[in-house]
DNA sequence: CTGAAAGCGCTTACAG
DNA sequence: CTGAAAGCGCTTACAG
């Protein structure tokens, strides 16, 4: 008959029990003192906590979450943030969280087949709602998540799947802005410099500039692809830019990207907005330095960051909610790399 | 008499008792299926695991927690990303963790006083160990953790205290060679841009520079703080360098910061580096990038984020090793923003 | 309002 | 190797 004796009060790791002990009263008590709307009489309150202060408790998450609703963390699952935007937005996301009590639990993800693997890392550690910014989410694990009442929310991507809310950027908007902008500046042979269709946001991008340029009678003369973590597409620009057939504009899928086209054209001797405009999208804050003063779309991510905890504490207090899927509006963001409009 | 009925097998939750029963075996059984180097017999683990696939059972992690070792769980305390440097260390740390099977709960902090809150938030979920990367430790949340065992790593600042590794770069030796560079460059007017005294990372930059140029018979002629979140220092370069007795070349605390001077260089049609030479310092990816080729001196972030996780290794297994201060070294970048040597 | 009891999902000695 | 039992630190009905 194996006795195992009681071996907390070592490590000094206070619990609940030192606390009624020291207070004269049961567990249940103080566990009522520190749940908010839970009852308790003042004089039970005064002494619970007078002996957790004395005592230097605090109630041990973990426990907490093992046997409550939730658990206060959220996961985001990310890529690796090669651009400024993913930073401002994981930034973005866990003060929006803060102010709900909620904590940011990361997977940062390499390939798209590891966006599984954060998410179910998410699960193991019951995370009460799963943020995903990167990758593709596999149907299994997005059937797994509703199954145990965990919300995954999208960003950035679009995936018409019950229970999933996606919050994104309005793309085919900030793009129509950008293509108007240009061909009422002049341009007419305007080209897409992208990340390729594996980034959704980018794509979404492309296809506004062609639904634009179609509306106004145009096409765009040509596509490239970046690699973004080698080049910020200095190659991809110079192509496009030696090209006998130069375009007049280039709209890229990022600042990043939009700011590599400055640079190029600069290398290669070209004026910008004289010989090509450049309009970039994200509006991160080194457009707006004096060397670039990039003409971009804005994308708020603020606003998207707490429009995905507003989202989240929706579904927690009601699971059944209809998925969603929310545009954050995108705005021009006129500087000096497009031609002024008269 | 209250009778509590067991209420699992809603939701979807599948435990190590669904699990069990499925293999005809008892949870303990299961449970060291699921444990590195606990013993089972080749038929059990081949049961167990044809049922934990069949059932798609996987461990709780928090339940894991609570009666465990470890939490796996690393928390990050970090201030807000303005600079980009924090969040390559932010996703380094992350990689570097995940390569230990260790998740990263991030505590973003606002104040010089939040840091104590996010450390407590750390402790209350349990975290193995607690990495700060912003402001500095109150004395009483750093003995909290010592008592509960739970390490501190210190990233980019010193204190001197028991248990309390840290863990930083080598700034004065990376401001001696920027030293060195400047004065055989021939520079003898050597000004000071940083982000002041709150910054630690800075202020040793600083001082570095200070002794570098004491010994060679020089001293700054200017020193001067820059508010980063406003403007990355163009009021405070132009200051500096409208001043009648123009400084000929200027150090900085930060990459940004440097590259906001050179920015203000040009504005002020001023030749870099024939008219005034600039260092910045990290060496982050944009300071390659042709428009700026900014001379810097090289921060290895992951061999910082990797020297983190090792020391967290190395005190979870022994947790009473005398504390270090690790510097890791820095080497200087020599790009276009400063004079050639011959 | 309050305490005893049962339970959250797991692991870890202890016997066998 | 294996299972029964106790326990991790907490909360939540249930009686009182």
């Amino acid at each position: 008959m194996g006795r195992a004796l009681p071996q907390n009060s070592c490590m000094g790791r206070i619990t609940i029990r030192d606390v009624a002990k020291a207070a004269g009263v049961s567990t249940s008590a103080v566990s009522r003192v520190f749940t908010d709307g839970a009852s308790a009489s003042a004089a039970t309150r005064a002494r619970v906590n007078a002996a957790a202060k004395a005592l230097g408790y605090r109630p041990n998450a973990l426990a907490r979450a093992l046997v409550g609703e939730r658990t206060n963390l959220v996961a985001l699952v990310i890529g690796q943030a090669r651009n400024v935007f993913d930073s401002l937005f994981l930034e973005a996301l866990a003060d929006a969280l803060a102010k709900h009590g909620q904590n940011l639990l990361i997977s940062l993800v390499h390939g798209e087949s590891a966006v599984d693997e954060g998410m179910m890392s998410a699960l193991d550690y019951q995370a009460d709602a799963v943020v995903v910014a990167a990758g593709t989410v596999p149907l299994a694990t997005s059937e797994r998540c509703l199954r145990l009442g965990v919300p995954i929310i999208l960003c950035g991507r679009v995936l018409e799947r019950e229970g999933v809310d996606c919050i994104l950027g309005d793309n085919r908007d900030g793009a129509r802005q950008a293509a108007e902008l240009l061909v009422r500046g002049g341009c007419r042979r305007i080209a897409y410099l992208g990340r390729g269709p594996t980034a959704y946001s980018d794509s979404e991008r492309e296809d506004g500039l062609r639904e634009a340029l179609a509306h106004l009678g145009l096409a765009p003369v040509a596509t490239a692809t970046v690699d973004p973590d080698n080049d910020h597409g200095f190659a991809a620009a110079t192509t496009l830019l030696s090209a006998p057939q130069r375009p007049d504009a280039i709209f890229c899928g990022t600042d990043l990207i939009a700011l590599g086209v400055l640079e190029t054209a600069r290398a290669l001797g070209l004026r910008v907005p004289e010989d090509v405009a450049v309009v970039g999208f994200d509006n991160v804050p080194m457009s707006a330095w004096p060397s670039f003063r990039l003409t971009t779309v804005d994308f708020p991510i603020a606003t998207t960051a707490e429009t995905v905890v507003e989202r989240i504490q929706a579904r927690l207090a009601e699971p059944n909610l209809p998925a969603i899927v929310r545009r954050i509006p995108t705005r021009l963001v006129a500087r000096a790399t497009t031609r002024r409009i008269p």
